[in-house]
DNA sequence: GTTTAATTTAAACGAGTGTTTAAATCATTA
DNA sequence: TAATGATTTAAACACTCGTTTAAATTAAAC
């Protein structure tokens, strides 16, 4: 019974850092239970399937973030009458930098999943976020709207899908681009400084005056 | 000689939609062939191997937009001395637009395949566009920097990244999005409204006062 | 019309995939 | 300790993939 959660936890660890890598297709269950140092077969053994693994390196992520976010949401909203955009994003910042506390890289780890989990499955893992977080979603589009109630409901929808985009793009491919952008600005680019970067460029772009 | 450029012809065709649609890595070749109406061994013979089929149905798109783009900021920056971001971004919607006579769908395809080739290919696309079209690359970078001068080079590094991420992922996952923008909104959203939608929240995020 | 080259075709190859099976091993309980 | 259930293991299965081969077909050149 003890190796039994010890060899869920290393499959874990070793999918989530590798779908983060390379997406989930291109991960194969060989190298993850390689790097693991588990048998093939444990995967669905205590899984049941590779789709169901994927959900599972989510769910362990999805299930810390976004209670504290919406709590970060509320907190923000109760402390000022009017929250801003920007205050909107920022609550998120600390929820984020949270998860590098529950593991190594989980921030980092985290976004990137979320980017490959929109792009690369049509339908099953879309499927389980709304279903299992869906009200967490929709508490947060709401928020937003709050804050910028001059824009249409139907724009704000293609925004935050904007944003959802800037964000998950460049977490997906934020270990190349720290790495460029350290050689040519010798600047110092952690996780936190590219979020940071990003909140002022998302709420200028959402509060966008309507064309 | 007349069926070869047919052949070729009707593997490119069907190539680029099923790549647009659903990835490279997850396409076959066997599903190319069959929708194309062609033998297996064709793709091979005429074009060497997928990943050169991958590069000849992006090249095509390539070799007619980026001199069309490039144009179009040159003349944009005869016609106004200091050209704003929302110049230099509408300036690229025809190029865009002019696709769709060049193919059916040819906008739409030609985007989706630029984000699935910049999220998918770790290496040999990204090679492929930044040694074929660098030059055109530089020329949009410098003309976006010339329109926003009180944003710092490094910063406009980030930015940059950012709005790619922003048409990228809006591109790559346009078809679905339109569909629950048209469900819940009622509104007609072609690719060129999508795109008439994003350039406002490009401009504001890029041009976005520094933190 | 014959020869030569280009193209198409069907079949197979070797490698890789997720999944299943049944035996072996381990831990727990009686 | 013996028995029972949970877990691990190695092997195989059935399938898909990109690529290659060699023969068949078509088109071009002489």
């Amino acid at each position: 019974m003890a190796n039994q959660s010890d060899t869920k936890t290393k499959i874990l660890d070793s999918a989530e850092k590798l779908f983060a890598e390379r997406g989930f297709s291109e991960t194969s269950l060989r190298l993850i239970t390689s790097k693991a140092e588990v048998n093939l077969a444990s995967v669905n053994y205590h899984f049941g399937s590779k789709k169901e693994l994927i959900r599972a390196v989510l769910a362990r992520y999805m299930d810390v973030f976004m209670p504290a976010a919406a709590a970060a949401i509320i907190q923000v909203k109760q402390q000022k009458q009017c929250a801003s955009l920007d205050d909107i994003f920022s609550s998120l910042v600390s929820p984020l930098l949270d998860l590098n506390t529950v593991r190594t890289e989980g921030t980092l780890i985290f976004l990137q999943l979320l980017g490959r989990g929109y792009i690369e499955s049509q339908g099953h893992l879309r499927w389980f976020i709304t279903t299992h977080y869906g009200q967490y979603l929709t508490q947060f589009v709401h928020a937003v709207a709050e804050s910028a109630p001059e824009i249409p409901a139907a724009e704000m929808f293609w925004r935050l899908h904007f944003t959802l985009g800037t964000v998950v793009f460049t977490m997906a491919s934020a270990d190349a681009l720290t790495e460029i952008a350290a050689a040519d600005f010798e600047e110092h680019n952690d996780i936190e400084a590219v979020i940071r970067k990003v909140i002022p460029y998302l709420s200028a772009g959402v509060s966008a005056p309507v064309g």
